[in-house]
DNA sequence: CTGTTAGCGCTTTCAT
DNA sequence: ATGAAAGCGCTAACAG
C-alpha cells in the first residue's frame, strides 16, 4: 500500500498539502489540487485509517457484544444496527457472548482503543457496568448507567387489553424472563385487569424460572377447575413451543386459546402468526446511532422504548 | 486513558523497559518489573492496541461481508466465525450487503487498513475479485480468488442417494439457485440416478430462477400424469414453503412426498423435521481460521466443504 | 539490564 | 499557499 510519503513525492509537494487536498481540501492552488489528485490516483492511494485513529483518538467503531440467547432475534438487532451504522460511517465490531464472565472478557478486549463505544445487547444476567460510553440495551440492569430498556409493562398492558377486548378474560401468564425481571410484565397485566374491572388470579401466573412447558402442563393438567382462554408468553420460540403442546393436549390455537407473545413472532409460511407486540428495530439502531453522535454522552440516561401491538390477518382462517 | 509514558514516569523507568515487561519481559530486573507492574496497575494502563496496530501495520481485524439473503442462516456463520475468531485474537467487523455495489462500497471501506483479509459470505451474484487477502465463502465466482465452497454436486447426490434407498425414485428439484449455479446440483442428481440405473425425466427439474411455489404448482397441477415422491428445494425455507403448498393440496408430508432440503433445515418445535443436508459451520470457521492464521495467503485456492446428511428420527411417526 | 532514538502514517500548528 | 516539524502511543534497534 502506498503512504502519503509516496503521494507527495511523486506529486512534488508535501505531506502537509497532500493531507489538505484529501481533507479540508481549502486554501490550495488548483495547480497542487491536481497534481496530488493525479498522483493519489495513479497509486490508488487511500488514506490509512489506523494512523487516522491514533491522531483522532477514535477508531470509528462500535463493539457489539450480543449476549442473547434467542439467536433469531440477534439477527433482527444486528442487521437494523449495522445498517444504521454504517450510513454514519461506523463500523460493527462483534462480539457474542453467554454469561458474564465472557462479557467481560470481550469488554476488555474491545475497549483499549479498538472501540469509541460499546453495547451490549440482550444480556439476561447482572452486568453491574458503570462506564460511561457502554451501552446497555434490552438487559437486565437497566438501572445502572446508559440504557435502552424495552417497556414491558407497557407490552404487558396493551396485550392484556387487546385479549379483554377479544372477550378473553382469563388470561394465563408463562416465565417472562424480561430484562427487567418479571415485575414490569406484572404490572401491566394487572394494570389492564384493574381498568377492565376483572378480578386477578394468582394461579394463572407462573413466573419463577423452572421450565415453561411444565408450567403449561400444570395449567393443562388443572384445566378442568381452572379455565383461561388466553396465554402470555415471553417471545416467539416460547410460543411456538407452547402452541405445539396446547394443540398435544387437543386445545384448539386461537380458538380454545389464544396465545400472545410479548417480544415478536414467527413468520415462516405454513405457521399461523399469533398476535404478538414487536419492537421496531429500526426505531432502536436510530436512537442508538443517534446517541453515539452526540459527543456529550451523559445526557442519554436511560430510554425506554415501547413496542407496536402485531394483529394477525385472521379474515382467511376458518 | 494513561498512556505508557504515564507508566513509565511514576515506575521510574524509561518507556522501553515499560514495553519490554508488559510484551516479551524478558531481560527485565525484577526490580524494574515489579514497579512497572505496580505502576500499570494502580493506572489501569492498557497498551493502546491502534498505535500497536499502527507499528506492527496489522489490527487483528476480519472484515466479514454478510451477503447472505436468508438471514436466518447467516447468523449461524456468524456465530461460529466469530467463536473461533475471538479463540485466535481477532476481531469480527460486521457489514451486510445486498448486492454487487454495497459490497464493493463495504469493501472500500475496510480495506484501508482496518482489516488484516476480508471475508465475503452467501453473494449470489457475480463478484469478479481476484484480491489476495480477500476469501469468498460460499459465493457464487468460487473459480477466482481464494475460496471456500459448498459441495453441492455432492450434497445433491448423497440427498438422492438416500431418497431412492427410502423408495423414492421420482425425485423432483426445484430452483436451487446455489452458489455455483444450478449444473453441480444437476450433476450430483443425474450421477446418482445413473448409479441406480434409474431414468432422468427432465420435467421433474425446475432449474429456472422464477418463483418456486410456481414450479410446484407445476407439477401438482400435472401430478395425475406426473408422479413424484420426493422433493428436492434449496434450503430450508423453502422446504417450510413447499410442505405448506404440499398440504394445502392434500399431499401428506413425508408419506406422499418427502421433503429434502440441500441447505439445512429448520429446527422448531411443532414442525416436523426433515431429512436435510446440513453444513458444519463450526468446520468451516476452523478452517477459515486456519487460513487466515498462516501468513502465505495465496496457498488455500480452493477449498470444498460436504455437508452432512440429517435423517430426522421417524420412531415417533405415525 | 536499560535508556535514547527513530519511526509506523497521518494531521496540524507555525512559520515563511 | 505551502513546507518543516511536532507528535498521537507504541515497539525495536542500538548503544551504553
Amino acid at each position: 500500500m502506498s503512504t502519503i510519503n509516496d503521494v507527495s513525492r511523486l506529486a512534488g509537494v508535501s505531506k502537509a498539502t497532500v493531507s489538505r487536498v484529501l481533507s479540508g481540501s481549502r486554501g490550495v492552488k488548483e495547480a497542487s489540487r491536481q497534481a496530488v489528485l493525479k498522483a493519489a490516483e495513479e497509486l490508488k492511494y487511500r488514506p490509512n485509517v489506523i494512523a487516522q485513529s491514533l491522531l483522532s483518538q477514535s477508531t470509528g467503531c462500535i463493539g457489539v457484544i450480543c449476549a442473547q440467547d434467542n439467536i433469531n432475534q440477534s439477527t433482527g438487532y444486528l442487521y437494523a444496527l449495522e445498517k444504521h451504522l454504517s450510513q454514519h460511517q461506523k463500523h460493527l465490531l462483534l462480539r457474542f457472548a453467554n454469561n458474564k464472565g465472557e462479557v467481560m472478557q470481550a469488554l476488555e478486549e474491545l475497549t483499549c482503543g479498538l472501540c469509541d463505544d460499546v453495547l451490549i445487547i440482550g444480556a439476561r444476567f447482572e452486568l453491574n457496568i458503570s462506564d460511561e460510553n457502554i451501552i446497555l440495551v434490552d438487559c437486565m440492569d437497566g438501572d445502572t448507567g446508559n440504557s435502552i430498556q424495552f417497556d414491558h409493562a407497557f407490552a404487558a398492558e396493551t396485550a392484556c387489553n387487546f385479549l379483554i377486548k377479544q372477550g378473553r378474560r382469563q388470561i394465563a401468564l408463562i416465565n417472562p424472563e424480561h430484562a427487567g425481571g418479571v415485575e414490569p410484565v406484572l404490572l401491566g397485566y394487572k394494570r389492564a385487569l384493574e381498568n377492565n374491572f376483572l378480578p386477578f388470579n394468582r394461579n394463572l401466573i407462573f413466573t419463577d424460572a423452572s421450565s415453561s412447558s411444565v408450567a403449561l402442563q400444570v395449567l393443562l393438567n388443572n384445566s378442568t377447575t381452572l379455565n383461561f382462554n388466553a396465554l402470555l408468553v415471553a417471545d416467539e420460540l416460547e410460543a411456538q413451543r407452547a402452541i405445539t403442546q396446547l394443540q398435544a393436549f387437543n386445545k384448539s390455537v386461537p380458538d380454545d386459546i389464544m396465545v400472545f407473545s410479548l417480544a415478536g413472532s414467527l413468520n415462516l409460511p405454513g405457521i399461523p402468526t399469533i398476535p404478538a407486540i414487536e419492537y421496531s428495530m429500526d426505531a432502536m439502531a436510530a436512537r442508538i446511532v443517534a446517541w453515539l453522535n452526540q459527543k456529550t454522552h451523559s445526557v442519554l440516561g436511560s430510554y425506554v422504548l415501547r413496542g407496536d401491538l402485531i394483529i394477525p390477518d385472521m379474515s382467511g382462517r376458518k
